[in-house]
DNA sequence: TAATGGTAGGGGAGGAAATTCCTCCCCTAC
DNA sequence: TAATGGTAGGGGAGGAAATTCCTCCCCTAC
């Protein structure tokens, strides 16, 4: 605490002995600005003033950010972006429990092409957000707007209203906010203390001007009879009502789904477009005894609408001639297209059809076809539309909604009566590959809360609110500010709203949401947290009107899933609770967590690659967080469907027990190799298994009609299942592989040819998306509680990759062996799916990769295209432990060596503590780079005794942890299981709940306990002193990974690391560990080597547990990185 | 309910099952 | 108080200790 006073102290004379100008403002004015401005009218006006000149002055200034942006100007955002973050995976990064991006960087790494790709470095982070939850948490309030009352254009408060309302605030702000900055400046300049530090380290970009114009840009003129419309569209969805009154076109008494599309345009305008006369439909196929022609429709439409609630639903029936995906036909079948009022009489009219229906003397027992399709993606298939796609709708076929009768806040509002008349650049090449100026918002709620509860809404005040907006394509956010209750001292680089009430806070707050008008919302965990919290608080005050926030814009976007940094509850409270500069510092944290999903964002490309992802498949942006990963494959399944006159059915869940078989991993040859190892992997090899061997639902001839095809015709896989030749008839699986993979070429060469950084983020996104897409197809084949599992296809998928795998060995083998004229025989030491890894016997790299193009292009030559057999990379020297356990120094070029690749091990993984991955690491790099083991060896015991002294802890993932309502969702006791249990009991707010990730320490038990008795949370060992089990961590955690890797090396690793007089004198730290209370505070305490906060990426308890002082623990870390 | 991408495989921890080891006790040989 | 031979060693029973085997869980490779 003593370093905590320091700062208040510091800070608070300089504040005061400010120059009478920020005297006046600093202390006093800060208690209720709303109250300050009300009684201060002449004030106002020269507030008014100023801001208005400030807004002139900041356009003449600065180019306008949006279409007229050019490149030059969107390179600094980029490069700046890429400079400013210190990426987890370098250097000293192993305490992070973040989810660690596999590929530092994207554009250089070009490796594992694999069949499936389960991980990019944004799904990572995404993933733990899509949980089923989230729509739901979406659509309530939605819902309720809708049941309470419908939403008139009186019940929204005019915009303009809110924002001068807001502008009074800001403008209030704002003169603060300059003359204090400077203050507050100057008080940092000169500190030193360590808090101050991390201010200046977190907030050094900020600038110091701070820009009032938080609304979008003013609409401009529309004229729809002359021009074409054009926008970018984010999301899709539809609503029920009855056509409003100006559409005159439409029935007005019957309720319709209308599509409603989101969008902005590149100037950086909100749209809104209502698209009508879309409706749902859905097939049933005709057999052979289904007399039914043209004459008996609407009879047929009677008897459906007589299963329908109302009798009426069904508004049209359709005769068509298509054909079945499903399995290999020769002529069309004959299909009812059945167009129905809602979408949910599609799913109801399924399940009469599924369940049988009786017409006309015949018994329709059959499936249905297209049948789940969600309503808003089967209009963007229809109509060729992908997602994040720019659309330009046809001048004459749109009409602007009158201010008065819009349904949203959006500026502008569109009706579409014919979504004919909409033209998608679905290719997104050229100026429509852009992403518009979207505004992306991320914010974060604190709140207190009695200790060891978890705040509840309707009890719990919300303290502060702290919000980052920025736009994209431009370097910084344009609005940093944090609403606090009760006053608190200024923050650089941050605008400070403070209120005695909280009630205006929160509407405060929701003045700045609507105003500013988000296209995206990001944070950490809002969706399940922040979100219903401000909801809930809201109601539980009785402010009015203040559900509607959630219909400001249906896209609540997140990323971000893993455990931010916590202040501890009791923490949060005392802070509120004290004076302006304890809440300063609680805003700072505040502010922290609004900042870090954003920066991470951006970091990570997030926006693009979800962007790209969107373009590829064609499905929504918000599907990509609410949906699985079937939806994009199916909907690039239908859509290729249509082109070619095939319909989908909508398979029943026909159970399909049990797994089948899947790849095969080769025997390893264990060892420590000194010679080259070359390594050959197949390109995309379950895709072009597909392409190669035209696998597909339409090509796939089951058993019973085999006899009714010619032999010359088929061809049978290795599992034994029969499918057309593709002389015969291609099909639709490998038609999409194709084309994805001809786009990744295309887009490939165009990566190779930019040099705008801005573009080849982008690039590099799409091709990668091309390349998630092709590979997840066959994922989708294969999955059998799914929308069209095809177990015929992905078992014959995986059986051609055995047998090309195990031809590969022996063709390798029999080929380049002395007997043929080489120098050397070769061996095939391991391989793993797709790829092969060869010892040729050649001493030298050089001669290796000749050796290794030579064999990747003979064994290529033996498989048909476009199966081809690559060489990829040497490993030299390289260190295989087991099956998918291996590390290696790998070479690309016989120069100099990349980097050294270790996969599976200790280093890799995620619940080893860090400890151990140091050490492994260390011990590798001495091993493979300086080739000298002994030298690992004496490494390893010499640091034998320091190895304890930074000792930390180490993390595992608790996936579930069981509820009270489900115990024993565990069978057996874990660790981190029990370990959490004991921290909720201790308290509730701040323990592990499911899904997080629990870091640990083991403490000193008796002596046959069990580990997970002896396991607890590192802060609590902190408090109370607990004495660390040193000998687990020896026994358990390093001494089997040191003997796996001394193994192919010595011959008794146990006994030469084990044993001996090293082993004698275990260091036992006599210091009291200690926990700096002062930096927990700010919600970390972690630094990098300059003793920099490093709390972006560092998770809180990975880093808290300090045995000795914390320099000599930066000490022992350098020479464990030396 | 709604929604849901695959299999192969190493390795740690817990716990049951099977095995080994140790001790006690009884009995017999001498 | 009265009455009392010893030791070596096999082998079974019972229980502790060590080991093996199996399952669950986590996380990775591809």
């Amino acid at each position: 605490m003593g370093k905590l006073k320091k700062v208040v102290q510091s800070s608070s004379p300089s504040t005061n002995t400010a120059p009478d100008l920020t005297a006046n403002n600093s202390s006093q004015t800060m208690a209720d600005p709303q109250e300050e401005i009300d009684s201060n009218d002449i004030d106002l006006e020269n507030v008014h003033m100023s801001t208005d000149d400030k807004n002139l002055s900041d356009k003449s200034n600065s180019p306008p950010t949006t279409d007229t942006n050019t490149q030059k100007d969107r390179k600094p955002a980029s490069c700046k972006q890429q400079g400013q973050f210190k990426l987890i995976g370098d250097g000293s990064s192993s305490k992070c429990t973040q989810p660690t991006p596999k590929k530092k960087s994207p554009i250089t790494d070009a490796s594992n092409e694999f069949p499936v790709r389960m991980e990019n470095p944004s799904e990572t982070i995404i993933a733990n957000f899509c949980s089923t939850q989230t729509r739901k948490v979406q659509y309530d309030y939605e819902d309720d707007g809708d049941q309470d009352n419908q939403l008139r254009p009186e019940d929204i408060e005019d915009p303009e209203t809110i924002k001068k309302r807001l502008m009074l605030l800001v403008s209030k702000g704002q003169l603060e906010a300059e003359q204090e900055q400077k203050t507050v400046m100057n008080t940092l300049h000169k500190a030193k203390d360590d808090e101050a530090m991390y201010e200046k380290t977190f907030l050094r970009e900020a600038s110091t001007t701070i820009n009032t114009q938080l609304d979008r840009p003013p609409r401009g003129n529309i004229n729809p009879e002359s021009e074409d419309f054009l926008f970018m569209c984010l999301d899709v969805d539809f609503y029920i009502e009855k056509p409003p009154k100006h559409m005159k076109e439409l029935d007005q008494e019957q309720d319709t789904t209308i599509i409603r599309m989101y969008g902005v345009n590149n100037k950086g305008n909100s749209i809104l477009v209502h698209v009508f006369n879309f409706r749902p439909y859905f097939f049933i196929q005709l057999t052979y005894n289904h007399h039914i022609d043209q004459s008996h429709l609407p009879e047929l439409k009677r008897y459906l609408n007589s299963k329908l609630p109302n009798q009426q639903g069904v508004v049209d029936l359709e005769l068509v001639e298509r054909q079945s995906i499903q399995n290999y036909n020769e002529k069309n079948q004959r299909f009812i297209k059945v167009y129905t009022m809602l979408p949910k009489f599609v799913n109801q009219l399924r399940s009469f059809v599924e369940k049988g229906l009786q017409f006309n003397g015949v018994a329709f027992w059959t499936t249905t076809y297209e049948s789940n399709l969600p309503h808003a993606l089967r209009f963007m298939i229809d109509n060729q539309i992908v997602g994040m796609s720019w659309i330009k709708i046809n001048k004459g076929a749109y009409s602007v909604r009158d201010k008065s009768k819009q349904k949203s806040v959006c500026q502008i509002e569109l009706d579409v009566l014919s979504s004919q008349e909409m033209k998608c650049y679905k290719q997104c090449e050229g100026e429509y590959a852009q992403i518009a100026p979207l505004r992306i918002l991320s914010f974060d709620i604190e709140c207190s809360a009695e200790k060891g509860k978890f705040p509840q809404p309707d009890r719990d005040p919300i303290i502060q609110i702290a919000m980052i907006c920025q736009i994209n394509g431009e370097t910084e956010p344009f609005i940093r500010n944090v609403f606090t209750l009760k006053n608190c001292a200024p923050i650089i680089g941050t605008k400070v709203y403070s209120f005695m009430d909280e009630r205006d806070l929160l509407k405060a707050w929701r003045d700045f949401v609507i105003v500013i008008d988000p296209d995206i919302i990001t944070g950490y965990n809002i969706v399940n947290f922040d979100i219903p919290y401000i909801i809930g608080r809201a109601e539980s005050l009785k402010i009015q009107d203040y559900p509607k926030f959630g219909r400001i814009k249906e896209l609540f976007t997140k990323f971000l899933g893993e455990q931010k940094e916590d202040v501890q509850h009791t923490i949060i409270s005392e802070l509120q609770n004290q004076n302006e500069f304890t809440r300063r510092r609680l805003a700072i944290y505040c502010i922290k967590d609004a900042y870090l999903p954003l920066r991470l964002m951006w970091k990570l490309d997030c926006l693009y690659h979800m962007c790209e992802i969107s373009r590829v498949c064609g499905v929504p942006l918000s599907y990509l967080f609410t949906r699985g990963q079937q939806i994009k494959v199916a909907s690039q399944l239908y859509r290729k469907s249509q082109e070619l006159g095939y319909l989908i059915p909508t398979d029943k869940s026909n159970n399909q027990d049990g797994k089948y078989e899947g790849a095969v991993v080769i025997e390893p040859i264990r060892g420590f190799y000194q010679d080259p190892v070359a390594i050959l992997d197949f390109a995309s090899l379950y895709p072009s298994i597909m392409m190669a061997h035209n696998l597909c639902y339409s090509t796939l001839i089951p058993n019973y009609k085999l006899k009714d095809v010619d032999v010359s015709m088929y061809e049978r896989t290795p599992n034994g299942d029969y499918f057309v030749k593709k002389s015969v008839k291609k099909g639709v699986l490998p038609i999409i592989l194709e084309e994805l993979i001809q786009a990744r070429k295309r887009v490939k060469l165009d990566l190779s040819r930019t040099t705008d950084p801005f573009e080849m983020r982008l690039l590099d996104s799409r091709q990668n998306a091309l390349k998630t897409a092709a590979n997840s197809v066959y994922g989708f084949t294969g999955a059998q509680v799914g929308q069209l599992p095809c177990l015929a296809i992905s078992c014959s998928v995986t059986a051609y990759g055995r047998t090309m795998l195990d031809r590969t060995k022996n063709l390798v083998k029999e080929k380049f062996c002395v007997k043929n004229g080489y120098p050397y025989d070769s061996e095939v030491i391991y391989g793993d799916t797709d790829s092969v890894m060869i010892k040729f016997g050649a001493k030298s790299i050089e001669e290796t990769m000749i050796l290794g193009r030579e064999a990747a292009e003979y064994v290529t030559s033996f498989f048909e295209n476009p199966i081809k057999l690559e060489f990829e990379k040497i490993y030299c020297p390289y260190l295989l432990m087991n099956k998918k356990r291996y590390a290696g120094l790998l070479w690309t070029n016989p120069v100099k060596y990349d980097k050294i690749d270790a996969k599976g091990i200790e280093t890799v993984r995620r619940d080893n503590c860090p400890l151990v991955k140091d050490v492994v690491n260390t011990v590798l790099k001495k091993i493979l780079v300086e080739r000298s083991y002994e030298d690992a060896i004496n490494y390893y015991k010499s640091k034998f005794n320091l190895i304890f002294k930074c000792l930390q802890g180490l993390g595992k993932k608790a996936k579930k942890i069981s509820n009270n309502d489900e115990k024993e969702a565990y069978v057996a006791k874990q660790a981190h299981v029990e370990l959490a249990e004991k921290m909720r009991k201790r308290d509730e707010a701040s323990a592990p709940s499911v899904g997080d990730r629990v870091a640990f320490v083991m403490i000193k038990g008796t002596k046959d306990a069990k580990g997970y008795e002896k396991s607890e949370d590192p802060l609590y060992v902190l408090d109370n002193n607990l004495p660390i089990d040193y000998n687990h961590y020896l026994q358990h955690q390093l001494k089997q990974p040191l003997i796996r890797i001394f193994e192919p090396i010595l011959q008794n690793p146990e006994q030469v690391l084990f044993v001996g007089e090293h082993t004698r004198t275990i260091y036992v730290p006599k210091s009291r560990l200690r926990l700096k209370r002062t930096i927990m505070i700010c919600g970390c305490n972690a630094r990098d080597a300059k003793g920099h906060c490093t709390w972006i990426f560092y998770a809180k308890v990975e880093t808290a547990l300090y045995s000795i002082g914390e320099s000599r623990q930066l000490k022992i870390q350098r020479s464990l990185e030396k």
